[in-house]
DNA sequence: GCGTCATATTGACCTACATCAAAGACACAC
DNA sequence: GTGTGTCTTTGATGTAGGTCAATATGACGC
């Protein structure tokens, strides 16, 4: 499981008895949340659970958009291409976090696993009519999608405006927001994405992604552990670096 | 009514009664667009009609996100501030279009009248009381929200990846189809915001946008009437231009 | 251990766009 | 008409980050 492209045929299928949603572990932030047993019970019959392994597309730009999703562990990259094959990150996703969102009907952005992934998808049709039903879900979906709209347009911000150190940190800063911060001093944050990727998101190439990290790990900003992954020295300067306070 | 940035107070409002929603000529894609007689009159009862001057402050970013509005008539700007006074324009908001946006209550961006505006103000503690009885409702503002997002994500492509042709091509495109096109060539698309305004949408500095212009200008893809507005002499041109496709 | 492949880092050079600066082009007041 | 303020256009020059190219590092298989 190792090549680059493969199709969503890949995927591995299990029916919703064999992983109901009455046993998911997702903290607090997915879809289901915040839903009575009966609803609960509603949505887990029209849902399946899918495993991809690193790699896997996951839904493709402009097909039909058949299903959505909700990702219940491992990590997955949005993104959008030009037909040069410049590409933008449209976004990273950990476990609560949903995909799927369509624009007449067709997937708004390509999605591919970062790691060995376990997913939950919905029927867009039969979802839809759930919605109808079960005013909190369709209600804890709005939020979902405002959230998101907040912070696309907090990417906006660094896309258009910010300078590469600006965008490295606020990216860093926003990764360990998300992981769900401990606070301590020497934060280590998890980097399922390769330099590219993060250039891709921030509207950098790799080379300058690179120099940048390293030029923070030269300030003892940051440390770059061989294991992989970004350990937060100095929490508060990076904070500043990311606001251009300095 | 000529100077940069008057506050909130300046609006004028009206009571419901003078304006209700019974009347309100916005299209088709406003909040109130789909529901019943009955609700659009419920819808009406907390609503309230402002009018604003040209370079009036709507909301301010970080502020208190008390109101939801929908502009009915004139067009309004959306923008994000860095602490150093670097700004990203979030987006331009013509009639049918809804704003206030928040995170943890707090609104997510400012918003400026363009030129003299009429909007459709909702307090959100009432409105969010109504989404619960009007699921219709509910469901129309997911809508918008989620069309919004699919907006914001092609627009971080564009600021992401794209050069600046591009990106000046990409947005007069997208202008001739908000204004909903009779699709004759030689269209003639109204331009609210000034060249600055522009740029800060698209990433680039007035100087950049304005000489992008001149080039298309020269290439006779575009039009420059002196009473403002652009007119696209050569729609296909330019489509290939916001796609790289040269 | 060694070889292979993918990804990351570093260096030298280049260019698209920003910055700085100066001149037009309007609009409005008087 | 003339003056004043704002916005736009054009030109000259600078630079952040891109491009091209050469190592370096690490993971995995044997």
């Amino acid at each position: 499981m190792r090549s680059h492209s493969h199709t969503a045929n890949a995927v591995t299928a299990q029916s919703e008895a064999y992983s109901p949603c009455e046993n998911c572990n997702v903290a607090g932030m997915s879809l289901c949340h915040a839903l009575s047993c009966e609803e609960l019970r509603e949505l887990s019959a029209i849902s399946t659970s899918l495993e991809v392994g690193r790699g896997v597309t996951i839904i493709n730009e402009t097909d039909p958009a058949e299903y959505l999703f909700n990702v219940t562990a491992g990590s997955v990259k949005l993104f959008k291409l030009l037909p040069d094959g410049r590409r933008q990150m449209t976004g990273f996703l950990f476990p609560g976090d949903f995909l799927g969102i369509a624009m007449n009907d067709l997937y708004a952005y390509s999605a591919e696993a970062l790691e060995d992934s376990r997913l939950c998808r919905f029927p867009r049709e039969k979802l839809e009519g759930l919605l109808n039903r079960l005013p909190q879900l369709e209600h804890r979906l709005l939020n979902m999608v405002s959230h998101e709209l907040v912070l696309a347009q907090d990417q906006m911000l660094l896309l258009g405006r910010k300078t590469a150190v600006e965008k490295v940190s606020s990216f860093l800063i926003s990764l360990v927001k998300r992981a769900g911060k401990p606070s301590t001093e020497r934060q280590l944050v998890a980097l399922p994405m390769g330099r590219s990727d993060i250039g891709d998101y921030l509207g950098l190439t790799t080379e300058t992604v690179s120099r940048t990290l390293t030029n923070l790990k030269k300030q003892k900003i940051i440390a770059i552990p061989s294991g992989g992954g970004i350990e937060i020295l100095d929490q508060e300067s990076l904070d500043e670096l990311a606001e251009g306070l300095d």
